[in-house]
DNA sequence: CTTGCCTCCGAAAACGTTTTCTGTCACTGT
DNA sequence: ACAGTGACAGAAAACGTTTTCGGAGGCAAG
């Protein structure tokens, strides 16, 4: 039988200090391992806060102490990026002592929310925030800020970013050495700086293998499943339509295959489709995607990391901005063009 | 030029008061629209919060009203499944002025972890709790607590659970329609009412059909990865191999595929296939998985909208278990078997 | 025996709110 | 002119901790 309930008052300090005949400052010290209370007490209070069940309050804890030992995360919406990132950012909180607390802010919030979140949290329900693809560039808190895959224009924050012009750069060289000549772009959010950042590995992706960068075979997607299909029918429906495409992130490059099947294309063989992210849905769609991967579990540990230093040591003057390697990871979307 | 940036020192409503010249009773009351304030002295207020950028320090508003207005999530780790939970229960809070606060209590965390945070949790940091596919039966809290997916023989609960006998039934009568008398089971967790409820169906859905049970045919996945690959492996190399598998959960599924894949065997030719959830995923793997959708999102909007009736209305004597219907999506995992 | 130190413990302040209680003042009705 | 009323605003208590400060007592050294 189960045993499930529900205790209802809920014990104080002082309630333990009564019973056990002491003051709630001798339990405080017993609680929090200080010293100065002999053995004897400390283990007739332990004995007492056991039998009671007394766990202490930590909202008046963190009253006193200023900590709540709380790190905010503030993403857009839980899609498969987000979902990634909070992995990795919980993985590596695991043992820290801290906890996550997760604000969504939901498509339907109106630009600017993530301000409106921090203004309230920070210095007040949280120790320290990981703000997640932000859709402002004004942002101000009271306490330590980690921007991950920031806004453009970003500069007084600590920040942790891929190498986002490497790794396009990368996707763009691989079409080029299948034998590619024509190869088009799906662009992310142009507010955000790996998506330009993306963009400017693919026009010097294609400078570098001598190829002339043509404005039609460009087409925004916003990392958005809509966009980005609307985006892929543009592509592939002009007169020459590119051989290749790389998309900016994997949802977009998932919705161009989408699109080539229903236009009659199939992949590899009439279109090679590269991704950038390597969100697990890339390896599990037909065909798996070649994409550029970032390891967006790595964004959250390293985000953690950065926030955990900062709250440990301080804020330095000028902000940290960390970068991840990004790695070409081939499968199957990718193959020489039909007709060369 | 970015203006991201930190300001330090946090203001009070001691700061406030004074620069307006009221008493902080005053300045609370503007914040808070309470009555008893002159139209002349609330503007005036208004004005300086606005000025100063104040916020009302959300833990000090916590420990006088004894609510935090935080809805913990304690879930084992973030995985597919939690993760569409967590989406739907994030949309649902949207505009409820409530925040969500996640705690993965990771694969590493010995049993019984939810219990360890819900005595530290309740009644201190949130406001009630959502309990994930628990691994414990008893567990007690000082305040409301919902069980989404809840352990066997929890009672004294309240629970959002899908139609997992019904799914199941569904699962195996589809299976016979198409021709298939061999239907092997992989099955899920022992300790989860859901994965019992499944085996169930099953069993019934065979009966029903005057099919026999066979114990060999039936094989514990454990709703992980890796132990659904070895239990895969098991039923696809018996002498009399099953022409159909219905695995307990569609992560399962994705292993039965993978695994028949590496034996030489094609989906749905060789071996019908299906799965339990309808996480995204089953419907980008190849071939897309049949499976029985339970609307996972629902589940944990669901699980909102009981916790904040219990939070609103107060926690009736005898708790309230819900049920969500599910229903099969057929896709391209099954077929009529080869031979019959 | 006094002085001084050390150990143990309690009183009380502090953290930043909300809310109750009380008081002041102006205004109304007689 | 005076009691009664209502609107407004401040003082203070309360929420449950942690920590500083100081006091009491024991013991060693002078």
């Amino acid at each position: 039988m189960s045993t499930i309930g529900r205790t209802d008052a809920r014990i104080t300090i002082d309630d333990v200090a009564s019973r056990a005949g002491v003051s709630i400052a001798t339990v405080s010290r017993v609680v929090n391992g200080r010293y100065g209370v002999s053995a004897a007490t400390a283990s007739r209070v332990q004995r007492v806060i056991d039998e009671m069940g007394y766990e202490s309050n930590l909202v008046a804890r963190s009253m006193r102490s200023q900590e709540t030992r709380i790190i905010a995360v503030l993403v857009c919406g839980i899609e498969p990026f987000s979902a990634e990132l909070l992995k990795g950012a919980a993985d590596e909180l695991e043992h820290s002592g801290y906890s996550l607390m997760i604000f969504s802010g939901g498509r339907s919030g109106t630009a600017g929310w993530e301000q409106r979140y921090l203004s309230q949290v920070s210095g007040t329900f949280a120790d320290g925030t990981i703000l997640v693809a932000p859709t402002v560039v004004d942002v101000e808190a009271s306490h330590p800020v980690v921007a991950v895959d920031p806004h453009l224009g970003v500069a007084n924050l600590a920040t942790v970013v891929a190498e986002n012009y490497d790794g396009a750069r990368a996707a763009v060289e691989h079409l080029v050495s299948l034998g590619h000549r024509h190869i088009g772009f799906v662009a992310g959010r142009a507010d955000l700086e790996s998506a330009r950042r993306r963009e400017a590995g693919y026009r010097d992706g294609l400078a570098a293998a001598g190829l002339e960068f043509d404005p039609r075979l460009i087409a925004v997607g916003e990392f958005q499943e809509e966009a980005a299909a609307n985006a892929a029918r543009t592509l592939l429906t002009l007169p020459d339509r590119p051989t290749a495409i790389f998309a900016a992130n994997d949802e977009s490059a998932i919705q161009v295959v989408r699109v080539a099947a229903e236009l009659g294309l199939s992949v590899p063989e009439d279109l090679s489709v590269v991704g950038f992210d390597n969100i697990p849905e890339s390896a599990l769609v037909e065909p798996p995607i070649t994409t550029v991967d970032q390891s967006i579990q790595s964004l959250g540990r390293e985000a953690v990391r950065l926030l955990l230093q900062l709250l440990r040591d301080g804020e330095p003057a000028t902000p940290e901005h960390r970068t991840l390697p990004t790695r070409l990871v081939v499968r199957k979307s990718t193959g020489s063009p039909r007709r060369l």
